[in-house]
DNA sequence: ATACAATTAAATGTCTGACAAATGAAAATT
DNA sequence: AATTTTCATTTGTCAGACATTTAATTGTAT
């Protein structure tokens, strides 16, 4: 692990990627320490509050946890998928509401995810994830519901919708593309009529994935798909008008 | 933007934290230049180095970037899609190494989710993402290749097959999935037969796009997906014989 | 000898103050 | 008017110090 101290970068943004390379490429095992925070300073050859700058790099990224104390020290984390969520929500949100994303893109990749996880979740179709999902819709079709409560539950319906394909890797991809697009769907007002059309399409999804029919789940999903690009289109033509 | 000193946390943390949630609520928009570190310490009221290393987090994570000199400083920073790419790449090739996830099961997201660009793929067929995918079958049937470089050409097949969607959203969330399990295919020994059926698959798969015949196209991805945890499968088996 | 309390050492967390280097704007000069 | 110089601002880096946390060590009393 060398740096370059005449690069152009930041000496602490140099020795975040060496260590960070060490970490990926296996060298600095999970739950290894790091020497502490003085004996790389000697060993790049840097300040201290260098290497704390290069250290919480590091840890903004979950790659290290830092522990005070006699035994304390860095150390390499495991990444969890509850961290690994976290990021992708963050990163997903931002990239949506940065770069002007429409609506309608967002929402093709949404649910074209979510099409791919509805023949696994059939196919295994779970008793706990069809319970939520049942439990979600009963929910919906509350009366006095706010929309905002409606648009959480309408994650969480898709989001163990996602679950019960019973593949983490999926659910973590997944995680971003279904919270990030919650702020969009916060907008839409949601008339006791069209959630009448969303509560009878979670119907269909839900009784397609407990009669292990992915077919029927992949045309629910679609249908759903159009009638949310329409209710959003609908909100942004009548801002149109008004305006 | 309020810190608590008598927190358990630290406060470059929470300054992290404060900056982090002004930016993605929207209240400090792209471009937008933060406070010098000097005026965050006193707002804050913290010293400097503090300051720093909440910076160093911020900028870990692509949301600020820093310039020096008279009107520089640390301005928020438009999430760009490469910037995500590569967190997002960074991320999903950390979980799998770290997390024991079995070969099948990112194999199986890998694919449910190719399997859910496939249609939009069809549907759009732009030559030019068509010619790539014949580019990289071409290259791949040159003999003298070394497995790297057939596995790379493999990625670069099946990006082209992901970009061909048309959704920039569904391109970055697959990156990750797509280019995480390399690692993983480099176990793999391409034999002359395998790298046959594995090309003529691809074929199949590129035929299905230009066709615009989706269910063409999900049945030779479907195959494809069994026969590479097939293959993952006899070296494996392979390995546990010999030791 | 064991249980408990005090001490100590090691590590991160934070602060102060300083200087270096980059950079754009303003002032001075040609 | 154009160019050069100076200057102020800001980030990057350093050195050294003290505070705080934590576990191991030592000491003490039962």
């Amino acid at each position: 692990m060398k740096i370059d101290p005449n690069s152009s970068k930041d000496l602490s943004a140099q020795i975040a990627q060496a260590i960070k390379e060490a970490i990926i490429s296996g060298q600095l095992p999970v739950d290894e320490r790091l020497p502490s925070e003085s004996e790389l300073s000697e060993q790049f050859d840097v300040s201290r509050p260098t290497v704390r700058e290069a250290l919480k790099r590091l840890a903004a990224q979950s790659l290290i946890r830092t522990q005070r104390g006699a035994t304390g020290g860095a150390f390499v984390n495991r990444l969890s998928f509850e961290d690994a969520y976290a990021q992708q929500i963050t990163t997903s949100t931002l990239l949506l509401s940065m770069n002007a994303v429409s609506f309608e893109t967002a929402c093709e990749a949404r649910y074209a995810l979510e099409r791919a996880c509805a023949p696994l979740s059939a196919h295994r179709r779970e008793a706990d994830h069809l319970a939520t999902m049942r439990a979600e819709i009963h929910r919906q079709s509350q009366p006095g519901l706010s929309d905002e409560a409606f648009c959480a539950s309408d994650v969480a319906f898709h989001r163990a919708l996602v679950d019960g394909a019973g593949n983490p890797v999926l659910s973590y991809q997944l995680a971003g593309a279904v919270e990030a697009m919650q702020p969009s769907m916060n907008m839409i007002t949601f008339t006791a009529r069209s959630r009448e059309e969303i509560i009878a399409l979670h119907t269909r999804i839900a009784d397609a994935i407990e009669g292990n029919a992915p077919d029927k789940a992949d045309t629910a999903l679609s249908e759903l798909q159009t009638y949310t690009v329409q209710l959003a289109n609908d909100v942004i033509a009548a801002r149109a008008a008004r305006s």
